[in-house]
DNA sequence: CCAAAAGTGTTAAGCATACACCCATGC
DNA sequence: GCATGGGTGTATGCTTAACACTTTTGG
C-alpha cells in the first residue's frame, strides 16, 4: 500500500543500476560489485541499489555510485529502464540503468578496490546476476552510438590525451582497427581538439603530443538544428 | 510501506506515458488525452496511467494505450524515464515514456475521438501538464535519430505508400524540404523498398506508384556488426 | 489542351579508402 | 645505430548536392 492519489496498491520497487566502463589506455574494463543482499548475495553485479525517495533519478544514480565505489562527479547517462515481470525473483523490481565511461588510472584503481568493487576486462567479465548482462550489452551499443556524435567526451574529457590513445579507445569500443592516417584526419577535421605542446613519452621514445578539447565550441562546426539534408538524415 | 526485501519505505509511484505521433499524409499530429484525475483534471496530457503490478513495462504501455484510446498492436518504443523530484505536485511519481509514430486514417480518427482522446497538429499543441512537453520534444529528437537508421518503419510499415508520401513524412519529421530526385535516389538505393504495380491516384491525375517494404531483408545491405570503418563511426 | 503532381539524369565537389615511408628519441 | 612507436600525403572511387524538364491523366 502506498497511500497514493494515483494508486493504492502498486507494489513495485524502483532500483538504479550503473554500468561503469573504464578505459586504461589499453582496453575497456567494467566495474562490478560484490552483491551484499539476498538473493544472489556474493555474486557479481552492477553497481545498484533502490531509488531514494528524496533524490531525482540522476542524483540517486550518482549517490549510489559514490556510496558503493567512492567515485564522485562522474557524468552518468541514462540508458533505459528494465521492467520485465520476473527479472528479479525476490519481488517486482524495475531498474533504471545509467552508464558512463571513465578513465582508469592507478590511483582510482586501488581506491575502488577497497570497496568490494572490482574492475574486470570487458572480455573477461564473470557471470552477472539477473538481466545485468543485457544492460551491459545495451550500454555498449549506446556507447558506440554516442561515440559517433561527439568525439567521446565522458570523463576522459578533463584530461589531456594523445591521438594514439584516443584511437585505441575507439578501437576498443568498436572492437576493430582503424588506419591511423584516416583516423587522425577525421578526428582533427571535427575541429574540437586542441593540440598542446606537451608530449606524453610514456609509450614511446619519440613521444606523442597531448590534445585537449577546445574551450569555445561556438564554431562553424555547430549545426543549425533547423536545416537537414539527405546526408544528415540517412547515415548508414 | 511496501513490504519488500529491498526497501521497506520506498514511496514512489511508477507511471507510464505514451507519446503517439500520427501522420496523415500531410503533417504530424500528436495524440492527447483529457486528464481524468486530479490534479490537473480536464487538462490535456499524454496518454498515461500508473504501471500495473502484473504487466511488464512494454505490456503496460500497450494496455494503457488501448484502454485510453482503443489503439491496439502499435509498436511502442521506450524513450526514457523521467524522475525529477517534484515533477508531479501530488506525490513522487516517476514516468517511463514510450513513443510511436502511426498512420492516421479517417477510420482511426473517429474511433479515437470517441474516447476523450484527440489529435492535435504538432505545431498547434495546447499547453501540456507537468513535464509532458519535454517528453514530446525528446521524442521528436529520438524520432529523427531513428529515421536515420531505418527508413521509418513504425506502424506505417504494414501499409503501402508512395514515395511522395514518404518524402512528406521525412520533411515533417525534419521540418525541412528535400530535393525529390535526391530523396528518391537515396531511399531506393537502400534496397529495402519494393515497387508494386499499384498506383495511388488520390493526390494527382497521373498517380504515384505504391511501395512496400521488402520481405527478405537478408540482403547485402545487412551490416556485419563486427566491422566498422571511420565512416560508420563518425556520422555528423 | 491545360493544370498539377510524378518521375527522371548529369555534373561537380567533397569525403572516405587504401596504402608506405620518414621522424624523433632512448637505449 | 637501431628499434619503437608517432606522424604524415596522395590518388581513386563513391556519395551527395545542385539543378530543370518531360510524363501522365482527369477535367
Amino acid at each position: 500500500m502506498n497511500n497514493s492519489n494515483y494508486s493504492d496498491n502498486q507494489k513495485i520497487t524502483v532500483a538504479i543500476d550503473c554500468v561503469i566502463f573504464g578505459f586504461d589506455s589499453e582496453k575497456l574494463n567494467l566495474l562490478l560489485f560484490k552483491r551484499k543482499v539476498n538473493p544472489f548475495k556474493g555474486s557479481w553485479s552492477l553497481i545498484g541499489e533502490v531509488l531514494e525517495n528524496d533524490l531525482s533519478l540522476d542524483e540517486s544514480a550518482n549517490e549510489i555510485l559514490f556510496k558503493l565505489t567512492g567515485l564522485e562527479n562522474i557524468y552518468l547517462k541514462q540508458l533505459k529502464t528494465y521492467g520485465e515481470l520476473n527479472r528479479d525473483p525476490a519481488e517486482r523490481v524495475i531498474s533504471i540503468v545509467y552508464f558512463s565511461l571513465i578513465r582508469v588510472d592507478e590511483l582510482l584503481l586501488k581506491e575502488i578496490e577497497n570497496k568490494d568493487a572490482k574492475w574486470f576486462a570487458l572480455n573477461d567479465v564473470p557471470e552477472l546476476i539477473l538481466d545485468h548482462s543485457d544492460m551491459v550489452k545495451d550500454s555498449i551499443v549506446e556507447l558506440r552510438n554516442m561515440a559517433k556524435d561527439q568525439p567521446l567526451g565522458f570523463e576522459l574529457l578533463p584530461k589531456l590525451f594523445t591521438l594514439p590513445q584516443l584511437q585505441t579507445l575507439y578501437e576498443c569500443i568498436y572492437n576493430t582497427k582503424f588506419d591511423s592516417r584516416n583516423f587522425r584526419k577525421k578526428i582533427l577535421s571535427l575541429n574540437v581538439l586542441e593540440k598542446t605542446n606537451l608530449k606524453d613519452k610514456s609509450t614511446s621514445r619519440k613521444g606523442a603530443f597531448l590534445f585537449g578539447f577546445k574551450e569555445n565550441i561556438s564554431d562553424d562546426n555547430q549545426k543549425n538544428s533547423d536545416t537537414y539534408n539527405t546526408k544528415d538524415v540517412f547515415q548508414f
